[in-house]
DNA sequence: CCCATTTGTTATGCGGCTTTATGAAATGCT
DNA sequence: AGCATTTCATAAAGCCGCATAACAAATGGG
């Protein structure tokens, strides 16, 4: 079988040669959680010989542990296996605007460890302070890890901005502030990626866009912004600027000349706010004090707001129209403070149909650690690249 | 080596049994042209052996052919191959509004046999006329095969409407018109594919977008449509409207409601000569009489024209920057009649990159062969995939 | 207690490939 | 012409990853 570079445990640590039928198994444990070999072996298809050995493979490098043995309503028990500390753990933090979230978790999704860390003012850009804050609870996480989670093996940043890859030119990007006080320790992969572009992996694993291939996630609250999933794949572009809405051509009709970022501004939060103040009638009762104030008085039927809603949710039924007129992902999911509304989605749902084609909307279900799940998600897989690489030459 | 399957020559066509290291030699050939065995061996890092093993089947099966032996500057020639007669041939026909375009090749794009067929007048819809000129078309190119093309493996049709696969609703798609006077053979595959978005293939694989993963190309002219490869990947979305930018919101601006299709309309060309005769001057020159005369005239520096011209070019600027600030191509590609006037070019760039993130925006270079060159692409795609199947269990 | 049933291990073989060795053909130098 | 050199093709041997087959071990039911 050829073990010998394996006879000094320990030795070749990171070049660990699998064969292809171990890689398959540690990834079905990966994403289907505990299993028996059995059941393994009739997923993919392998033989009981293969699986003895595959296992054992695993088992050597620590990637693999039985935690027991199950069932069998008739017959010899199964040895039950799960993801072994060997192969590690990630972190994930979402560097929100006005809270940083952290989660430590196994490669098969195991919470280890979670803290979160609310800013006492609300930045509307990345900056300096979130920078310290993210430091702060990295390194108090740090100190938290008990021997027996395993290597550290990525950290996964989500950020309230444009994210683009080391290749193309991110003097725009606010993406490199994050560094100024806090400085990622080397071993592990570092992974950088959108918020709203998080959440919408987190939809695609855990939420209402579960199991999808095509969907846009939508957000809508202070900022306007998208991710989108094509053909199971998140669309990033070519400056990490997919899904800036925001720079939608606003106003776009005959006479009007648009203008950068408009769309944004104009059907964000405060802008909204601004519009319902101004048309708000002398009458009674005064004008409502935020967006939340805004959308609970609709709730309550009362008419002024309800109108000015409505009028906000059809406006956003044009945006998604858009979305759907070029990309056609067959399902929006709207979220952020004011896509959750539930007065506007079926407002939107009409809107969005009479304009373009058909396209299912829906309500994002998942709550506020949607960006840290999501960003979690994709710093297992980075994890698991790393984990289960081959050799190169 | 278990020949044994292949004694009876011709017996088991269509399930083939191929080695993979043979199914990637007829992949090179088919990729990159006629080659000879150590060009491949070298590219594909394969041995002499395996080399001279993988020609054999290729070679036994008729589908790769010597053609002659090569160069070299000291030692013994090597021998040159190609793809064979046995790999067969596609049909590649652009069922345009204007005309008809057929085109029958080789695997490796060798052109066997062209057509070209004129409607007698400009139909805007898929009909009945097109579907008979199809009809005869094929039925024409049919009689005129000459044996030593092998068998035909794949039908590409280009169609000018939305085209959706087997699964989804097709109720509103008016690709099944095509079938009403063409009936095509059992046998070959049939490829249906959006004309623009053959076009786009055609720009990836020979025009100015070649080799790149991500662009979009735009076809402005009486109607308009998008073409998007992402990832390298064509973008079909979930309904096959992916790219149907006439549906964008629009007019999309505060106090207007936007209108389906509207955007088409107003940005077509139909709409733009009743804006530029509306506008035009009493003084001498008369109106241009269509949109060729408008572009001629701007391009003379007639000022009235050239201030209609620009304003459009402004207002398909904007369009773009919308598509950009979406998916952020990277490239966008005009394609169309008034997409390629050189006037509007610079004024798009600018408009675009004012409004949104950076992008490139070039013009497309491909003649009127676009489409079938693209239908043709994506039917050989098709022909491989059947060529080269593996058999199932 | 024996037996059917399920799980895990060991032995053997096969397909697809590589490496090594050997032979054949084309070229330049003497 | 004869020869070394270079390149291409074939033959033989062996490795790697997996499957099948047969056996050993564990478990519950008559």
């Amino acid at each position: 079988m050829g073990f010998s570079h394996l006879s000094r445990p320990g030795e070749s640590f990171s070049a660990a040669e699998l064969t292809p039928s171990a890689r398959a198994v540690f990834r079905s444990l990966v994403a289907g959680g505990p299993s028996t070999r059995p059941q393994i072996g009739e997923q993919l298809a392998l033989s009981r010989p293969t699986m003895s050995a595959s296992i054992g493979e695993l088992e050597r490098l620590g990637y693999v542990e039985k935690i027991g043995e199950s069932q069998g309503s008739l017959g010899r028990k199964a040895a039950l296996y799960r993801v072994g500390a060997g192969a590690g753990h990630v972190v994930a933090i979402d560097a929100g605007s006005t809270h940083v979230r952290l989660r430590v978790a196994t490669l098969d999704h195991r919470l280890l460890h979670s803290r979160t860390y609310r800013l006492p003012t609300s930045h509307r850009l990345m900056n300096e302070e979130i920078s310290r804050a993210v430091a702060e609870e990295f390194a108090a996480a740090a100190t938290e890890t008990e021997a027996g989670w395993g290597p550290l093996r990525a950290i996964g940043i989500a950020l309230p901005s444009r994210v683009v890859g080391d290749g193309a030119e991110r003097a725009s990007t606010r993406q490199d502030e994050l560094f100024t006080h806090f400085a990622p320790p080397a071993g592990p992969k570092l992974v950088l990626e959108n918020n709203v572009n998080c959440a919408a992996v987190a939809e695609n694993v855990y939420g209402v866009a579960q199991g999808r291939q095509d969907f846009a996630y939508i957000q809508i609250g202070l900022k306007l912004g998208m991710g989108l999933m094509l053909g199971g794949r998140l669309i990033r572009g070519r400056n990490g600027a997919a899904g800036e809405i925001g720079h939608l051509a606003y106003p776009f009709a005959p006479g009007h000349t648009p203008v950068a970022g408009e769309a944004e501004t104009y059907l964000g939060t405060e802008a909204l706010m601004q519009r319902v103040r101004d048309a708000w009638p002398e009458a009674p009762p005064p004008p409502p004090e935020d967006a939340g104030d805004l959308f609970a008085r609709a709730e309550k039927d009362e008419v002024a707001a309800r109108e000015q809603v409505e009028r906000h949710a059809a406006d956003i039924g044009a945006l998604v129209a858009s979305c759907v007129a070029l990309v056609d992902p067959g399902l929006v999911v709207l979220g952020g403070g004011v896509g959750t509304s539930p007065l506007i989605l079926p407002i939107v749902r009409k809107v969005a149909n009479a304009l373009s084609y058909a396209v299912s909307v829906e309500t994002s279900s998942l709550g506020p650690d949607a960006t840290v799940l999501g960003i979690e998600k994709l710093a297992v897989d980075r994890a698991l690249d790393v984990v289960l690489a081959q050799p190169s030459p």
